[in-house]
DNA sequence: CAGTGGTCTAGACCACGTT
DNA sequence: ACGTGGTCTAGACCACTGT
């Protein structure tokens, strides 16, 4: 897409090499050290670190100190450090997943949503409204609610080219910093149990997301019902002490 | 405990700083920029850079290119990247957490738990089955399994004194590098039901992790069901493109 | 002891945002 | 034009692991 900005060497580094270990080189085997790698493409030490580094935050391979730079086991995945998409979830398992726009409107929001969000009284706010299915199975509701004042030019149409986050990020120049996120069950109500074509009372996950921008400004907030019966949530991260 | 090993120069600068922000800063106020700290102190700008990198990940600050670094907003929590603990959730809430140790046993286990744990045929398991509760008000069953060749020497003892966490890493050198989670909404089994002290068939939260080491080994399973009426699951992580 | 990753220095240029 | 963070170099010493 924008191609126009210089890619540092690092990141290509990372690319090759990531390549590379994938196609050559089996779990636990041993990679050169950092010095043999920054003699032999002749750059300094300093950029293959930041390549290695990232390689190991992405869980490629793992680093121990005095002995070497390994090959970790290929079960890791790429998304480390990332709740996995239910995209992607339903794509792993084999099913095809749709979304429906069910509703889309603009509207002032009471108290606890207007706090939620940062908006001050009387400001507006967008209200989307999905039913996800997969295999035509409904799966869950997803209703998402954006501040009216960082996204004011957003429409139906644009939504039903890109998805909503790449078009926050290229339209309005709106990215992700910080998730926060809370799972609990429930039992799922009756308007709800029509939608998701299931009894009335069966249990549920909801699962409540709210997005930060790199100023600590919340610029998305969600609320997913999923049938408790066929969802599970997985993430998967890297953990610090 | 163990400060007998030395802790590094950009360490210490993240103390420093994080207690300085934290008293003397202001939401989006600028810090100095990174090559007046380093000539301030005498020290050169990749320690600062690094040190500035690490509360950066952890949520205290943001940098803008071409524009400087910045304080961010005190609701960020030190625990980024990281489930919340049970414990520390509780605190916040006000409440007092205990957990109680109704079972510890080492035995073999069947093909999807010895899968789960990469332990061969054969090869022991040692089981910890927890009560948690707040303010006594039992909140959610927690069953762990460890691959015995790992932890060998573990007692209930040393469980008494230290948290399985730090046991692991302290006796046994064995510390947690990724983290798999599953969560999913279910409906509560009788003899949950009487542990939790709620009906039969109330909503329940069931939270499955799978914890690994550096070298992608699992090292731990545990499996906890939650009361749906009462347990709320947070997590807080930073978004990666 | 040699070799590895971890930290650190002093300096340079680039890309970005503001003045 | 200037100051900022982002990248990069060339070199140094330390801490850890093996022989």
């Amino acid at each position: 897409m924008n191609e126009n900005t210089t890619e540092p060497k690092y990141q290509k580094l990372v690319k090759q090499m990531k390549a590379y270990i994938q196609e050559n080189m089996k779990t636990n085997q041993k990679i050169l050290s950092e010095r043999e790698i920054a003699q032999r493409l002749s750059i300094s030490r300093y950029t293959v670190r930041k390549a290695l580094d990232e390689l190991e935050k992405k869980g490629y391979i793992y680093k121990v100190h005095g002995k070497g730079t390994f090959v970790s086991e290929k079960s890791v995945p790429t998304a480390l450090n990332e709740i996995y998409s239910f995209t992607e979830q339903m794509e792993q398992l084999g099913k095809k997943p749709r979304m429906e726009l069910l509703e889309f409107k603009v509207f002032t929001p009471h108290q606890e949503l207007a706090s939620k969000l940062h908006v001050v009284t009387g400001d507006k706010v967008i209200k989307l409204k999905y039913l996800r299915t997969a295999d035509d199975v409904p799966m869950m509701i997803e209703e998402t609610y954006l501040p009216y004042s960082k996204f004011p030019t957003l429409t139906v149409d644009a939504l039903s080219k890109n998805s909503l986050y790449s078009i926050m990020k290229t339209e309005f120049n709106q990215s992700i910093h910080v998730v926060s996120e809370s799972m609990r069950a429930s039992l799922i109500s009756s308007n709800e149990a029509k939608l998701l074509k299931v009894e009335d009372g069966s249990p549920c996950l909801n699962v409540r997301r709210t997005s930060f921008n790199k100023l600590n400004e919340p610029i998305e907030f969600t609320s997913c019902i999923a049938r408790g019966d066929q969802f599970v949530y997985n993430c998967k991260y890297i953990h610090q002490d």
